[in-house]
DNA sequence: TTGGCATATCGGGAAAAGTCGATATACATT
DNA sequence: AATGTATATCGACTTTTCCCGATATGCCAA
């Protein structure tokens, strides 16, 4: 994964804000029946509704966080859930560290 | 400073490697007469001559890096030596490891 | 198998960033 | 004072990003 484009992932309020929300979903986001939020995420949807921003933004600002390696999805039904991905972040304060 | 800010200076690849020239300037640049690079940094045509972009490009990569808090500046003469900041990239690093 | 949700993808218009050459400013030397 | 050199700023053009509505896809329930 090219560093630019991590850098260009979390250069957006949205989306920075996001990584926050995913970080504390308890606090964040109402209970979620049938997807524990450390294991599974939180849904699209209700990522949506806490932005104010359309339904086709916030997806596609997920796929752009998605593939920075910042977060990670799985499908349950017809739900896909997004949880921060701890490696990914990981990796990032290491080029931060040692690079910069 | 606004985060945004920070990682939209980030999210380019000449100002990062910009920073990462003057995390070692002794090994990236060539040896500067009156000018330490520890204290006072390398000078704004040394970064021109390396990145192989305008001169006009590289003074405003600077400014901008220099406004997210990542370098700082000092005026000697009619030069101008730009080094990295190292509270701002730490902050940064605590950005990161704190609230994403 | 049809209809209804949840999410993803597509196409586009507006705003911002990338990058340049030209010009301005600031300082130093003659 | 005039010239030369280093850096900053300006104006313009091109490319990328932001963000939307419309449409497609995938999955489930009736």
């Amino acid at each position: 994964m090219d560093q630019v484009e991590i850098f260009k992932a979390l250069s957006n309020k949205t989306r920075l804000q996001i990584l926050g929300w995913l970080k504390e979903p308890e606090l964040n986001f109402p209970e979620q029946p049938n997807a524990d939020f450390e294991n599974i995420g939180v849904c699209v949807g209700q990522i949506q509704l806490k932005s104010g921003l359309s339904q086709s933004t916030i997806s596609e600002y997920l796929s752009i966080l998605q593939r920075a390696d910042l977060i990670s999805s799985t499908r349950l039904g017809q739900w896909t859930y997004y949880k921060r991905n701890k490696e990914g972040l990981k990796k990032l304060s290491e080029i931060i560290n040692t690079e910069l």
